[in-house]
RNA sequence: GGUCCAGUAGCUCAGUUGGAUAGAGCAACAGCCUUCUAAGCUGUGGGUCACAGGUUCGAUUCCUGUCUGGAUCACCA
C-alpha cells in the first residue's frame, strides 16, 4: 500500500469510528499539497461534511487528530479553512530514496503474458505526401503513448498502416507517366518520397489547368471537375489496379519502393519504429468482401448506379458510401478491412488510432458501419484525435506548398543545436563523431519536446520564423539538467564514493529536498495517469517540474562540496534519483538524454 | 445550415473527478559565474480565465445562450 491509500483506508475508519459511517476510499478528495502549503496530502472536509454532521472545524480537527494517532509516518497535520494538511515524517522519504536508489526501472511496470494488449497504429502516410510537421506530431504522439502505456504494464502492438491504394496514387503515377521523362530519385539526387510527391503536386496544377480550360468552353465548375481527360484517366488507372493490370502494378510497386526509402530515413531520424506494417493494398479486399457480405444480409443498400451504402441516419449521421459504383473501395472499405484483419490476427483489448481530428467523423462512422455489421469489438476502437500544427498564417496545405518539412525541419535543428553547442564549448575532449552525436540528441531533445508537451487534444502553433527554444521550458533544458547531475556523479565516481551506499538516515531535510523526494515518489502514478489518458503531455509537464525544483537545488545547496558526509551522500543520491527518472521520463517521451552537453 | 472541438498574461502553453492568493516559459527590465556545467538561478512588471446568465457554501472547471476561431458533413485519403 502506498501513501495515498493508507491515508485513505485510515480515513474509512476513522469516518466509522468517529461519526458512524461507512465511507469507501473513492469518497475521499486527497490531493498533493499546492505548493507554498505545509503539508505533503490535503483532504477537502467540505463535501464531507454531510456524513459527519458537525461543524468544518470540528470535523477538521477530530479528523486530523484521527489521523495522526492512527497512521506512523503522518506526524502532524495542519489545518486551513476546511483543509486538512497532512505532514508525512521526513523519515518516510529517505527510507524511500534509499529503497529506489538505484532502481533504473523506477516507475515502470512490467508486462507479462497475461497483460492486456493494447494495439497503436500511429503514422499512416499517405505515399503521396512526404512527411511534414503535421505527420511529425502523428508520429512522436504514437511513439510515445506506446512507450507510456508500455511502461504502464500493457503489452504494446506498434502498427503503422501505409495508404498506398486509391486514386490518389494513381494521380502521382499517371503524372510520372506523362510528364516524367523516366526520373527516378538517383537520376534526380532526391529523396524518393519527395520526387513522388512532386508529381501528386505536378498533376494537381495539370488537373487545374484543364478545369479552366473547360470553364471557358462554358462548363460551370462542378462539371468542369467531373469532365476533365485527365481525372478520367486517373479512375481508369485505379480499375487496372485494381484488375491487378501488369503494368500500371509495376510502375505502382517502383514508386512505392522510392515512398518507402525515403520514409524510413525520416522514421529513423524521429526515432520510432513498428512492430508491424499494414498495406491498404492488403486488406481492401477483405473490406471489400466485407461490405459485400453486409449487403447480403441486408444491413447495407445498394442504389441504382451500383453503389453500396450504409444508411447511419437514423444514429444521427448521414449516408456513407462503402463501395463506389464501378466497384472501387473507399478509405472507409479498407478501414473496415483492416480494422477486421487486426481483431482477428490479435488478442486485443483496446485498438488505439492516432489519427488528426479532422478525422473524428470517419471514425464515427468507422465504429457504427463495424457496430451494425455486427462487430462488438468496435466498442475497443479508440481515436487519439489529437489537433492540427497550425503555421501563423494558417493550416498547412500540401498541395499549396504552405508545409514544413519534416527532413528539413531536422536539419534545422540540427543546424541551431550545433551553432548553440559551439559557441559554449562544452564538449572538448569529444571526437567529432560524438559531438554531432550530441547536436542531434539536443535538436531531436527540443523538437520532440516541444511539440509534445501540448495536450494532444488541442491544436498547437508553429512558428517557422521563430526557432524553437532552447532555454525554459524545453527539451535542452531538460537535458542539461541530466548533463550536470552526471558531471557531478562522474565526479564522485573518481572520488572513490560509492553513490549507492545507503546513506544515514538522521539527517535534516531542507523543504526543496523533500519537495524533490515527494516529486519523484509521483513518477509512478503520472505514468499511468499519462496512459490513461495517453498523453505524452502529462509526462513533459511532470518532468519540467522536477527539473526545475532540482535546479534551484542545485543552485542553493552543495552537493559534493558539502562537509557533512552524510548529507553529501545523501544528495548524491537524490542527485542519482532525479537522474533516473529524468531519463525514465524523457525515454518515454522517446527523447535521448546526453551524458554531456 | 447540422455536428464536434477550442477561446486563460503581448506570444507559446499548464491548470485531471468544482476548492485555498489562476501558474510556467518566451519576450522586456534589474541582478547572480574566485568550489559541483550560467542551455542555469533570483527578482520586477504583465490577467474582467471570450462575453452574459444559471446551478451552490464555493465556478477558469458544470449547464444554457451569444460572439470568435477551427474541423467536418466527398464516389479524396
Amino acid at each position: 500500500m502506498n501513501l495515498q491509500e493508507n491515508i485513505l483506508s485510515t480515513l474509512s475508519k476513522a469516518f466509522n469510528e468517529l461519526f458512524n459511517v461507512e465511507l469507501g476510499a473513492e469518497i475521499f478528495n486527497l490531493q498533493y499539497t499546492r505548493e507554498r502549503i505545509k503539508g505533503d496530502f490535503t483532504l477537502n472536509v467540505f463535501p464531507l461534511l454531510r456524513f459527519t454532521k458537525k461543524s468544518v472545524d470540528e470535523s477538521t480537527q477530530e479528523l486530523g487528530e484521527y489521523v495522526k494517532a492512527n497512521l506512523d509516518y503522518v506526524a502532524n497535520f495542519n489545518i486551513i479553512k476546511g483543509f486538512l494538511n497532512f505532514e508525512i515524517e521526513q523519515n518516510y522519504w529517505l527510507k524511500f530514496a534509499n529503497l529506489e536508489g538505484n532502481n533504473e526501472n523506477y516507475g515502470y511496470v512490467e508486462s507479462n503474458t497475461d497483460s492486456e494488449n493494447i494495439m497503436i497504429e500511429y503514422s499512416s502516410p499517405n505515399t503521396n505526401k512526404p512527411l511534414h510537421l503535421g505527420h511529425i506530431r502523428n508520429n512522436l504522439l504514437g511513439f510515445s503513448v506506446a512507450e507510456i502505456v508500455k511502461a504502464s504494464g500493457k503489452n504494446v502492438v506498434k502498427v503503422n498502416l501505409v495508404n498506398d491504394r486509391g486514386i490518389h496514387i494513381c494521380k502521382s503515377m499517371l503524372a510520372w507517366q506523362k510528364w516524367g521523362n523516366g526520373a527516378t530519385p538517383e537520376s534526380e539526387n532526391k529523396k524518393g518520397d519527395k520526387l513522388v510527391g512532386d508529381y501528386y503536386v505536378l498533376f494537381d496544377k495539370k488537373y487545374k489547368e484543364e478545369i479552366a480550360e473547360l470553364e471557358k468552353t462554358g462548363l460551370s465548375e462542378d462539371v468542369a471537375k467531373k469532365s476533365t481527360k485527365l481525372l478520367a484517366e486517373a479512375q481508369e488507372m485505379l480499375r487496372k489496379w485494381e484488375s491487378s493490370d501488369n503494368e500500371v502494378v509495376s510502375l505502382w510497386k517502383t514508386m512505392n519502393e522510392w515512398v518507402y526509402k525515403g520514409f524510413d530515413e525520416t522514421y529513423k531520424k524521429l526515432g520510432v519504429d513498428f512492430d508491424k506494417i499494414y498495406y491498404e493494398s492488403e486488406t481492401y479486399k477483405l473490406g471489400k468482401s466485407i461490405v459485400l457480405k453486409g449487403l447480403e444480409d441486408t444491413i447495407l443498400e445498394k442504389q441504382e448506379d451500383g453503389s453500396i451504402w450504409a444508411d447511419l441516419t437514423e444514429d444521427g449521421l448521414d449516408k456513407k458510401i462503402l463501395l463506389r459504383s464501378d466497384g472501387t473501395s473507399v478509405y472507409m472499405t479498407q478501414d473496415i478491412g483492416t480494422a477486421h484483419q487486426r481483431f482477428s490476427e490479435y488478442d486485443i483489448s483496446k485498438h488505439v488510432y492516432v489519427v488528426g481530428n479532422e478525422q473524428n467523423y470517419h471514425f464515427q462512422v468507422l465504429k457504427l458501419v463495424l457496430k451494425k455489421l455486427g462487430h462488438n469489438w468496435s466498442d475497443d476502437i479508440f481515436h487519439l484525435s489529437y489537433g492540427m500544427v497550425e503555421l501563423p498564417e494558417g493550416k498547412m496545405k500540401s498541395r499549396e506548398g504552405t508545409v514544413v518539412d519534416a527532413d528539413d525541419l531536422i536539419a534545422e535543428m540540427i543546424n541551431t543545436a550545433k551553432e548553440k553547442s559551439e559557441e559554449l564549448g562544452k564538449l572538448e575532449g569529444y571526437s567529432n563523431e560524438e559531438k554531432e552525436k550530441v547536436y542531434k540528441t539536443i535538436a531531436m531533445g527540443a523538437l520532440k519536446y516541444f511539440i509534445l508537451k501540448v495536450d494532444p487534444k488541442k491544436s498547437m502553433m508553429f512558428n517557422p520564423n521563430e526557432s524553437i527554444d532552447f532555454n525554459g521550458n524545453t527539451g535542452p533544458f531538460i537535458q542539461y539538467t541530466y548533463a550536470r547531475i552526471n558531471s557531478i556523479l562522474r565526479k564522485a565516481n573518481s572520488q572513490d564514493i560509492n553513490i549507492l551506499d545507503d546513506f544515514n538516515e538522521s539527517i535534516n531535510l531542507s523543504d526543496k529536498e523533500s519537495s524533490i523526494l515527494k516529486n519523484i515518489y509521483r513518477f509512478p502514478e503520472i505514468i499511468q495517469e499519462a496512459a490513461a489518458a495517453y498523453s505524452p503531455a502529462l509526462l513533459s509537464t511532470y518532468i519540467y517540474n522536477l527539473v526545475k525544483e532540482y535546479n534551484q537545488f542545485y543552485h542553493d545547496f552543495y552537493i559534493l562540496g558539502e562537509e557533512n558526509q552524510d548529507l553529501k551522500m545523501f544528495r548524491l543520491r537524490l542527485s542519482k534519483l532525479t537522474a533516473n527518472t529524468i531519463k525514465s521520463a524523457m525515454q518515454l517521451l522517446g527523447i535521448d538524454v546526453p551524458e554531456r552537453m
